[in-house]
DNA sequence: ACATGTGAACTGCTTCACAGCG
DNA sequence: CGCTGTGAAGCAGTTCACATGT
């Protein structure tokens, strides 16, 4: 069995820990693959990545037989594999929806373009920041929104807006048939069941950690 | 019993995610309360924050016993408890260490002070940023870093630097007595044990998206 | 009657342990 | 012999269901 063989669409619901963990093994074959590095073992992908060498044969085994027993698997067949599962096989269109700093901080983020995501466009309500650029990024009329997404079809819609409205745009958001969302309003958000949401709340972040300071003995 | 028999700290370790529920709770309880309503049922918080009313009554019952069978729970008094158990009843001293988009977008941010995280001071080793403000903060030499954490003593550092340096500082951090930390670098830092480290890791969170994408039907 | 608080049942993720194969 | 791949066991978090208190 090789990495070909794994089935065309996984079978089982696959866990976000998983994901996430795919992620991370990712990041450090790339880093191997710079190295020139042939193989690695289960065990060695566990501890830099902080789990267990069980943990990283089973979270692969749900896509595939990547390994060579006795042998470990190859660095660059395994990184082209999870590459695949990942969907970084091809180019996504982002849209930033809030021309604030924060926007800001992500249109300027090399780790984008490196990775596949273009950002196609930013949009704003605000007369004053529409028509202007946000690091080289044009900044459009919210008002165009749906009639551009008809015309782009961007994949992904980051929010980058005021917690009261990410409701509402969230909505608008669905409504235009875009399917994934990266959320960093504050807020709760309900989105329909084929939509992928995922929320970066630094406000939660932080009260885990003075948890943790409050309740460490 | 009331919210006052609550455990001084609770027994058995708390699962990341029922703290992430209770800032969810503690959000609604702060809305609620602007609109000056009294009493809130598991149910009603439930719904807004996506969970069970079985969940809510299980993530409270850890802490104590804050509800009236056949009315459901106090809003202020239920606010006031989850932001003792939070740790939100003082004041905690933030540094940012890295004085770019991120660091920039983060000192700006009014939910921080609203919350009670007061940011003394920014890092960076940018001989050209060094002296100059990020948002009105004052931009230090990373090098008087140490002798400024034995005088200052800050709870919080947030990481807004690259990713090849963040294990490096992260070490720096917890050599100067800091426990807590938010890393924004997309990289898996190894810390000590009695340190809470929390990581914000874009790329992960796209690359979930993007399964998600990929593998939808 | 209504909604909480909680043991018991359940679900699903993680760890174990070893057979299988290079 | 070494390391993968994987059923089985273990464990943790969620859901159920109902006794309990107002």
């Amino acid at each position: 069995m090789n990495q070909f063989t794994s089935p065309a669409q996984p079978l089982k619901r696959i866990a976000e820990s998983t994901v996430r963990r795919l992620s991370i093994y990712l990041r450090f074959l790339e880093e191997f693959e710079g190295r020139g590095r042939a193989t690695v073992s289960s065990d060695e992908l566990a501890r830099r990545g902080g789990t267990t060498s069980a943990q990283v044969r089973k979270d692969l085994s749900v896509f595939g037989s990547f390994g060579k027993r006795g042998l470990g698997y190859s660095v660059p067949e395994l990184a082209t594999s999870l590459r695949e599962i990942l969907g970084l096989g091809r180019e996504w269109k982002v849209v930033i929806i809030g021309a604030g700093k924060i926007g800001a901080a992500l249109a300027q983020y090399h780790g984008f373009r490196e990775r596949g995501f273009v950002i196609v466009a930013a949009y704003d309500t605000n007369p004053e920041k529409i028509g202007g650029t946000l690091e080289g990024i044009a900044i459009r009329d919210m008002q165009s929104f749906e009639s551009d997404v008809t015309r782009e079809n961007p994949d992904i819609a980051v929010l980058t807006i005021p917690m009261h409205s990410a409701q509402e745009v969230l909505d608008r958001v669905a409504r235009a048939g875009i399917k994934a969302v990266l959320n960093f309003a504050p807020a709760q958000l309900h989105a329909p069941m084929d939509m992928a949401v995922k929320t970066v709340n630094m406000a939660m972040e932080l009260e885990g950690l003075t948890f943790a300071l409050t309740n460490a003995h």
